[in-house]
DNA sequence: ACGTGTGAAAATATTCACAGCT
DNA sequence: AGCTGTGAATATTTTCACACGT
């Protein structure tokens, strides 16, 4: 059946685990924790067009999962929802944003204005999900002292006074591959524990440093992946190809 | 050591596979999949630098994973490998290749030329791991006409013909959210039946199409939880920031 | 010796199915 | 009557640990 939904991607985990021992708030799974991002893309969506309470199974339907793991999911959370009616759109959203630490807008550094970093730095869909760049950095001088999206672009050598005065929670790599560990390990030297990186390469970080990865390559290569295994099943039985259509996420 | 904690990014899953009940040819795991991507870009670096053979334990430290789970993917695809050797770089390199689909150079569409997709056409990582951008197709009549990158910006309304002329396995989707869905109902029309979607909004396909999606405000907010949660940690345990600095992966 | 390949164990994640609240 | 919250069942993924080929 193949399926459609999308599904995401999973997670780190950096082993948090107990430690301190006590004040363990109920961990929550990393597959959820990807999730919840999603579930908040789809209650933003529901908020704007007025809706004011939502059942699991449209919540669902809107986010492409099924109902049950939604609802497994929204009980890590604790108890949001109302037995026989369903979820507060908006009291749901804001304990999400809680949840993702979506509360204080955080600060971005980007690093590299290649193509992909100068889109970016236009992406709108950062400063309407909680994020806001605060720093452009490049490493090629010529570049240093533009400005670009009403931000002047900084040399990576002030990579430690930038991250400070800026309070910068996270980094967006989105240099070559081949200075991307580079530029890491400077990141890492000014106190930067979060990184989001688009060069593809495996970056070497300390075991407090989280790093994520977007690799557009990689994406295609699955999807062929599953594009060819289609077309070789296609190839022993030509009639298989029936598809409902529409269906909903179904998948079961 | 170089420790290879990166451990983190996980895989997204997408469609399940399964399926196809006869002829199945041992289904190679998801979360499988996703990694070969990751274990090929490796070995290119590996062979461009003229390594012949690896041992899984220098290639899952390239490819950031533990050796087990390099093993154990690898034995998926057959066996490769030479007991008390390591694997043939070149030989592996192909197999990965023929597994992925990626013997046939595959033809990509890009829909939308917005800041990302402008990015997405000049983005040199697509043509160097297997795949070539053959239409660039917006819907906005001022862009259709125009050249970029060498090619000739087509309107969506010629999605079907160039589909068709292009022979494309993938499109890209880079359009605003608001008008994804639709886009995404036109190219399943014309024939595509893999997608990547950039938009940040669940596309409705039927089941034999795959849809991967990126959501990069998404993967911001994930990096944002784990960030919080080290706070919340520091401040409960203010030196519990030792850090073996190199440490495994730990996480037991 | 060395390092792959793999059963078996452990850890995670998903789905089922229903008790219990509104 | 409807829908959440969740134990229990299932499925998937990761890790262990070692037999076996070279």
């Amino acid at each position: 059946m193949t399926a459609q939904r999308n599904e995401l991607n999973a997670v780190s985990d950096n082993a948090d685990q107990r430690a301190t021992a006590v004040s363990d708030q109920r961990a929550i799974p990393d597959a959820t924790v990807a999730r919840l991002a999603i579930y908040l893309r789809a209650l933003t969506g529901l908020g704007e067009r007025g809706t004011a309470t939502v059942s699991s199974e449209e919540l669902a339907t809107e986010a492409g999962v099924n109902s049950a793991k939604l609802r497994k999911d929204l009980s890590y959370l604790g108890s949001y929802g109302v037995r026989g009616v369903g979820y507060d759109v908006a009291s749901l959203t804001e304990h999400i944003q809680m949840t993702l630490g979506l509360n204080r807008n955080r600060a971005v550094a980007l690093i590299g204005i290649g193509h992909l970093g100068q889109a970016l730095v236009g992406y709108a869909g950062f400063a309407s999900r909680g994020f806001r760049i605060s720093a452009v950095i490049a490493a090629d001088p010529a570049l240093v002292g533009t400005r670009l999206r009403g931000l002047t672009v900084q040399h990576v050598n002030n990579l430690n006074e930038v991250v400070r005065s800026e309070k910068i929670a996270i980094a967006v790599l989105a240099v070559p591959a081949s200075s991307a560990q580079d530029v890491c390990d400077r990141l890492v030297a000014a106190g930067v524990t979060s990184i989001l990186n688009f060069a593809p390469t495996v970056l070497n970080v300390p075991a407090h440093v989280d790093v994520r990865k977007v690799d557009l390559a990689a994406e295609l290569q699955i999807l062929s992946f599953h594009d060819n295994r289609k077309a070789a099943r296609a190839d022993c039985a030509p009639f298989a190809e029936v598809a409902p259509a529409t269906g909903a996420v179904s998948v079961r």
